[in-house]
RNA sequence: GGCGCUAUCGUCUAGGGGUUAGGACGUGAGAUUCUCAAUCUUAAAACACGGGUUCGAUUCCCGUUAGCGCUACCA
């Protein structure tokens, strides 16, 4: 087995954020980590952007990634912004040299190419579940001779290439908080590193991006367990040493499911729109695991980025995954507003919910409705309310159920989840999935607008909706329907 | 199903072979207060189960159970 990276080389330590949406709370955690890790031992913390899957990929998500991180002082050595020794550090930049790298892989016979097409791996894998084996891919390609190679390339076949990963044996690597795991080559299936794109996969791309960028210790989260094994077979293959693996637990719902929007919410826009502030933020991720000794502040919660990086010790997190609980962030956000100065806590208000933008944005949708400026708070109260309540009389169209409005509303929900955040694109959208459930217009928006505003009374609708914010919206919606749900038990 | 990870109050955690198992959030009660918060006092609340090892296990080992993750040409 090949040794884990020696512990003289400088630390450099990444996150690598796929820009698929909204900024991840998981990503602020593990950020957090990573920042602290480098901070404590002068080392670099480096920001890479892996977008190599086009099909998830959403363009305005790396700058709003950029913007929560900076918003909650997560400063990075090295990015696609910032520069550095590396670069580049978005992964669709760096075609050419996951091509070089997985050539050389292909030539020295620890990776294959693969022609197998994508119905007959989705017919192998049905084959084998129903069979109750595990599925993995069955290595078809593996034993193609070389002229059956060249005449597939000939014909222009698109192909993918595989790892070869050993048949037999088994691959044992350090993880810094459980010790050693071990996997049995047999549960290790031959991953796909470059697709028929031209893209690498995360593995290939990872691993090729580590070691170029000279990071000695990749922290992430724990669902990367089980690749690991692959990611260390690469780094045999190429015959490089091995950076140290941290795998940090998986922040969960109320049920313990790993976090997701369905549950929680997970947005950092989110987090900053309804007015949490980053400090808060850090800090109540900074509890998450523990890794802050208890006799810190004289026992309190309550620690600063600074103190964190004073104090923390990456190696004493538990690795039970913890809840994410809302009801305590609240809390703790609720001593840092008190805290604060007055001064202080007025120009967070006008930095966020008060902000000149967001008020005019407002205006704009109020100018024409109001007869003196004193009835403003009237029309728009929902936009400074964490949560509103509309009544059943209010929410249920007449001529429908209450059954029938909640499902109603939760495919609307993955409707507007779908849709770009602007009038243009929301009005088709919303009006094409009424004609479909064969809803009117007025039911549909009226419900939307009874949920949203909580009351059957607003500026228009869309309008109203791209003003308050998607992640807040979004939000709206869902706790709308967990309480309705909640109320029918 | 297979593989892997995990297991202290409802939640976040401290602790560790002998403890009244500590703190925080939340919850209940009380005090204060014009109301509501805040604040103070106080209460209830946990070592998943079964075997070992040991004079003694919540703590160490094994197993079970449960939860979670992975099982994609997603990350």
């Amino acid at each position: 087995m090949t040794d884990q990276t020696s512990s003289s080389a400088p630390i450099r330590v990444r996150i690598a954020p796929s820009p698929t949406g909204d900024p991840h709370v998981g990503t602020a955690y593990i950020g957090l980590i990573n920042y602290i890790y480098a901070r404590q031992r002068g080392g670099q913390f480096v920001l890479r952007i892996e977008d190599t899957d086009r099909t998830r990929f959403v363009p305005t998500s790396e700058q709003m990634i950029f913007d929560a991180l900076r918003w909650l002082g997560l400063s990075w050595d090295e990015g696609p912004d910032v520069g550095g020794p590396y670069g580049p550090y978005r992964q669709s930049e760096r075609s050419d040299i996951y091509r070089e790298y997985v050539d050389k892989l292909v030539a020295n016979g620890t990776a294959y190419r693969c022609f197998c097409t994508a119905e007959k791996l989705e017919e192998d894998r049905k084959r084998q579940m129903a069979a109750k084996l595990p599925p993995r891919y069955p290595g078809t390609c593996r034993w193609l001779t070389q002229a059956e190679i060249d005449n597939n390339l000939a014909s222009g076949l698109p192909f993918t290439i595989r790892m070869k990963v050993p048949d037999e044996g088994s691959t044992t690597f350090t993880d810094e908080l459980r010790g050693s795991i071990t996997f049995e080559h047999k549960n290790v299936d031959d991953q796909v590193l470059l697709k028929s794109d031209g893209f690498p996969t995360y593995h290939l791309a990872n691993v090729v991006d580590d070691h170029l960028m000279r990071i000695t210790d990749v922290i992430r989260a724990e669902e990367w367990i089980s690749s690991t094994p692959k990611h260390v077979l690469l780094y045999q293959a190429f015959g490089w040493d091995l950076p140290r693996f941290w795998h940090m637990p998986l922040l969960r719902n109320i049920d313990k499911s790993k976090i997701s929007k369905r549950k929680n919410p997970v947005s950092l826009i989110y987090y900053r729109q309804a007015g949490f502030l980053p400090g808060a933020v850090l800090n109540f991720l900074g509890l998450m695991g523990g890794g802050m000794p208890a006799d810190i502040n004289n026992g309190t919660e309550k620690f600063t980025l600074a103190e964190m990086v004073e104090h923390f010790n990456v190696k004493n997190i538990r690795t039970g995954g913890p809840v994410f609980d809302l009801t305590k962030l609240k809390w703790l956000n609720g001593e840092y507003l008190r805290s604060i100065s007055l001064d202080d806590f007025y120009s967070a208000l006008r930095s966020t919910v008060l902000s000149d933008e967001y008020l005019r944005n407002i205006a704009e949708l109020i100018q024409t409705r109001i007869e003196t400026l004193g009835q403003f708070g009237d029309l728009t109260g929902f936009f400074f309310a964490d949560n509103v309540v509309p009544s059943l009389e209010v929410y249920v169209p007449k001529k429908r159920t209450i059954e029938e409005t909640l499902a109603f509303a939760t495919e609307q929900l993955a409707v507007l989840e779908a849709s770009d955040w602007t009038p243009a694109a929301l009005e088709p959208a919303l009006k094409k999935f009424g004609e479909e459930k064969q809803w009117s217009v007025k039911e549909n928006f009226m419900l939307l607008r009874a949920i949203v505003t909580g009351g059957t009374m607003s500026p228009p609708l869309l309008e109203s909706l791209v003003v308050f914010g998607k992640a807040r919206t979004l939000d709206r919606v869902r706790r709308f329907l967990d309480s309705q749900k909640k109320q029918s038990k």
